[in-house]
DNA sequence: TGTCAGTGGTTGAACTGTCAACCTTGATGA
DNA sequence: TCATCAAGGTTGACAGTTCAACCACTGACA
């Protein structure tokens, strides 16, 4: 390591800036959903990715996977909207370790019910303070980032890393 | 609520882009600072608010103003770290009820250990993967969005929302 | 057929964050 | 001087996350 760089004022802006906008965003989101709908952030990405997948079903690996969480997360957090019946595991016939991750009538309900306030949410506290050109910058940088960071996984990265192709994260509908 | 407004197709890139930033640049950056100086990004920015304060001190509550988080978190954070000889907190003589926290010097040593390899990750993974123009981008954005937004405080905001000025979350030296 | 490494997934303990209740002290006003 | 209310801060119970085992099963190969 040679001389330490430190930040430019217009960095050190962006980098606070981020920093704020993520904090205070995530809260806002996370209580609006929640009082709304009664889900965390997390219970509806999973929502949401079960809902686009085929047959509204999943393996674990692959649900893991597209919402960039880890494995025991996922495990965990299943377990929890399991007992509030929004989603069900089965096992899989193929494979006899592997399990599918299933979401329910109820869980579609759920997730159907709070859609159009969540993305009403995204709407007001984000999109609607933004030009057109800041959101296409906003889509640029950040894809600009994520192609040079594997997604989160184990307590370790991997070697290789694979699953590099989802850049992206859902969270818009039902 | 009339009809529920969905993205387009440049919002959905920049939400779902936001979204997958967040998620894998805070991993990463987590991992680096706590690998390399055995801090958590919470624990980096307590001792940041601490070592700019004058005499390296603020009260609980301008300091849980600061770092945008709540008196409660603070406080347990506070503990942890006393714990670690990293701040210690310090009666207030003027009133009764106030406390101060105060960086230690060992504190002040393990931020300056720190800082250096920080901010390098903060431009490895953020900055130098930006053009000039996107970081400029994301400060005015972020701004943009903070200015409408109350910080997260309490479990209900309150209607007079207080201590506006602050926008800015300070993360980069010693 | 038996072994053995790797994959898929779960579990429990430790840690972090949230919420609501609580305690103490200060300020206000009768 | 006393009652009352607000402010500053802490606490304990609980929800969610991480980490490091761990178990069950598959696939390959001897």
């Amino acid at each position: 390591m040679s001389e330490p760089r430190w930040l430019t004022s217009e960095q050190m802006r962006a980098w606070r800036g981020y920093l704020g906008l993520v904090r205070v965003l995530d809260d806002r989101l996370s209580r609006d959903l929640q009082e709304r709908s009664g889900l965390s952030m997390a219970d509806y990405e999973i929502l949401v990715r079960l809902s686009e997948a085929p047959e509204r079903r999943l393996r674990m690996t692959e649900l893991a996977q597209a919402a960039m969480v880890s494995k025991s997360r996922l495990s965990h957090q299943l377990t929890r909207m399991e007992l509030r019946a929004l989603v069900r595991r089965e096992g899989c016939p193929s494979d006899g370790r592997g399990t599918f991750a299933v979401l329910t009538q109820q869980g579609y309900a759920v997730l159907a019910a709070a859609a159009p306030g969540h993305v009403a949410s995204v709407h007001e506290h984000l999109l609607d303070r933004l030009t057109p050109e800041q959101v296409s910058t906003l889509g640029d940088l950040s894809e600009a980032v994520l192609v040079h960071l594997p997604p989160p996984s184990g307590p370790r990265c991997p070697p290789g890393r694979a699953g590099r192709e989802a850049v992206a994260v859902a969270d818009e509908r039902a």
